[in-house]
DNA sequence: TGCGATATATCGGTGAGCGGTATATAACGG
DNA sequence: CCGTTATATACCGCTCACCGATATATCGCA
């Protein structure tokens, strides 16, 4: 999983919106350092609705605009839960080495 | 950047040695959770020297075999510690969700 | 003598991410 | 009244990292 995705998940894992509403939250989710274009949007939502990581809960008319609510499933929730050790697991396997400080390029506060 | 490329990174940041040899830390860096083949590795090795990320050493023949040392660069280095924070905050992104526990899965002790 | 480990190299397929483009409507400003 | 911006979804094709497969060569062990 790469980090569009990623945060995404994030996004829909804290309330069931929207393919448009998650890509904004999910963009300030991660202090505006990726972004998420049409491209990686639609495409993502379809594959992960394909692998059953989230669901569509609703759709939704709002003046004139379809709207496509997607939920984050019990499998989605553990599989995001797996993902995070993974990235915390990656992180705790370089706390050995004496690395630069590259806290304020990867945008940290 | 992918896990099979951080963590070849992370073993090279760890000293200067062989392919083969930053391989078979690499994997033992992400306790067996990732696995780095033949393919992966040397077009990895070739795209990180390419991009300056690692730099060839010197070249040995240790019992008629060609080995061939790669070691961190000036600029991978701080791309690598860039990374790391970048990790970290994806990881951090999280914190504030209730997800299942799933350290289990991730192999984490 | 034959298998597994060491060590490097190349080729081709797969799939995620992404840019570009298209469509449609509402709100806002000039 | 018209152009721009924001909202919202959809599709196409490209790139690139990863990976399996394959190839070559040597050494140690059974």
């Amino acid at each position: 999983m790469r980090e569009p995705t990623y945060f995404l998940l994030l996004a829909l894992a804290e309330e069931t919106q929207h393919g448009y509403a998650a890509a904004k939250r999910a963009e300030a989710l991660s202090d505006g350092r990726i972004r998420i274009t049409a491209g990686t949007l639609y495409g993502a939502l379809d594959r992960l609705v394909e692998a059953g990581t989230i669901a569509v809960d609703r759709e939704e008319t709002v003046k004139g605009r379809k709207r496509r609510y997607y939920r984050l499933t019990d499998d989605g929730r553990l599989e995001l839960a797996t993902e995070v050790a993974r990235l915390q697991a990656a992180a705790a396997a370089a706390s050995h080495l004496d690395l630069p400080a590259a806290a304020t390029e990867a945008g940290l506060a």
